[in-house]
DNA sequence: TCTGAAAATTGGACTGACCAATTTACCAAA
DNA sequence: TTTGGTAAATTGGTCAGTCCAATTTTCAGA
């Protein structure tokens, strides 16, 4: 019999969820005034403090905002934020995107070294078929299009190397680079500045692996990453004020 | 002209950016204890109500978490996020176990170029002081506590390679290694073979990082690691039928 | 009616206190 | 020496009261 797991919320926590429920639900409508603090806490018989707490989660969850001698209001926009910490984390912190592409660098590297040995005539058609997407989507001039194509390509090198854990773990930096690609296409119109010289490592990288160069089809994709760190760099320089 | 937005953080917010920045830059490691509320307020010299606040948020980021009586710990926030099917996939899989070493492998030998070109003095103490320990617990000869040791010297090479992506990831592995071992002790009593080249190269991996010679920390560590896969491997054909 | 300063309101922050859970220290019993 | 349990210290959880600063409201005077 295993220990109820009873509801065991703290009063900041109760505090928290009946608030959130009631802003969801409709309580508060969005741009409406929250009652004053020390009125919500008699209501919900907490002490200010405790109160204040929950409000600053909801803060920072973006479902609220507060102006001193104002009032808290409901924010207009409640996008229901299921965020991911670390996707969170790393949007917040543009140190740990350098270090992002530096773990993505290290794997792919290893990736293409080991697609190199491996590849099945199956694996090649599906890398061949991936690079041939790419080069037909670049014309079109659509950035996240082109991110798209280009992250599928890269992917069907690493599962090639016939290494799961290395594959799952490159999706998911992936899927994280995607999204980030996606709230900031202007980042992709400096990769553009490089895109001839980009696109031609994509097809050395590509012939190598096919002719089973294992050290070559590493040396490139170490270039070839090395390149958008570098471009990625320069974009924060230019984008953030002063880090 | 809109009125310059003035870098005007409230007190509860600069806390929050702060104690967030320690922990991604790693002064506060995963699973570590936090500083009391009370001293952690004297050090900021802000009011404990004020740090509880900013610690609410950093609890509702999944970056914290708290026991009461007991203290604030840093979460180890990969398991939500990087590789959680991953180590359920695992776990089902055995025949995944080499290739799991041959990422391992990947990461490693990155980590310890890292390392060897961007730790500081308090790291490499900590690498120093992890050998030491390691080299104290082997005539032990207490297989589970060896591993652990083991494991903790290539954590704290990891952790000096400043890459907090990278260091998650290696402690997911690193968490898998370990359940495994204690599951199959035979497989440990195999490694002892080479029980003495492995603690040279452990020594070996040390004393490049410490001079700084990343090239050399990479291939060492490369070395080592094609010794333990090759000895995971021989064992797995000895206890496994016919896997 | 309009303006502007005073007053009231409200969020931001600090202090000190008390409770409850956990951890640590310590001592007696086996 | 080891074990087991209890007392003490530590630490997070909560509360009440106070003061400050920004905003909003009120209202007298032009």
């Amino acid at each position: 019999m295993a220990t109820k797991p009873i509801k065991n919320l703290s009063v900041t926590d109760a505090v928290t969820e009946k608030l959130e429920s009631m802003i969801v639900e409709g309580a508060f409508k969005p741009g409406d005034a929250l009652p004053p603090e020390r009125q919500l806490a008699l209501d919900f018989s907490v002490s200010r403090a405790s109160l204040r707490q929950a409000l600053s989660v909801l803060e920072s969850r973006g479902l609220i905002f507060s102006k001193q001698g104002g009032g808290n209001y409901v924010c207009d926009v409640v996008k229901k934020s299921f965020s991911d910490p670390l996707l969170d984390l790393i949007r917040r912190h543009h140190e740990l995107k350098f270090q992002v592409i530096e773990l993505r660098q290290t794997l792919e590297c290893s990736a293409a070294f080991y697609a190199a040995e491996r590849a099945t005539a199956e694996d090649l058609a599906i890398i061949r078929q991936r690079l041939n997407e790419l080069k037909a989507i670049v014309p079109r001039k659509n950035p996240v299009e082109e991110a798209r194509a280009d992250l599928e390509l890269h992917l069907a090198i690493a599962d090639a190397a016939h290494n799961l854990p290395l594959s799952l773990m490159l999706r998911n930096i992936y899927s994280l680079l995607l999204s980030e690609i996606e709230e900031n296409l202007s980042l992709v119109h400096k990769v553009n500045i490089n895109s001839a010289k980009l696109h031609g490592q994509h097809h050395d990288m590509v012939e190598l692996v096919i002719a089973g160069d294992s050290e070559g089809a590493r040396r490139v994709v170490n270039e070839h990453l090395e390149l958008i760190r570098d471009t990625f760099l320069e974009n924060e320089l230019v984008t953030k004020p002063a880090g």
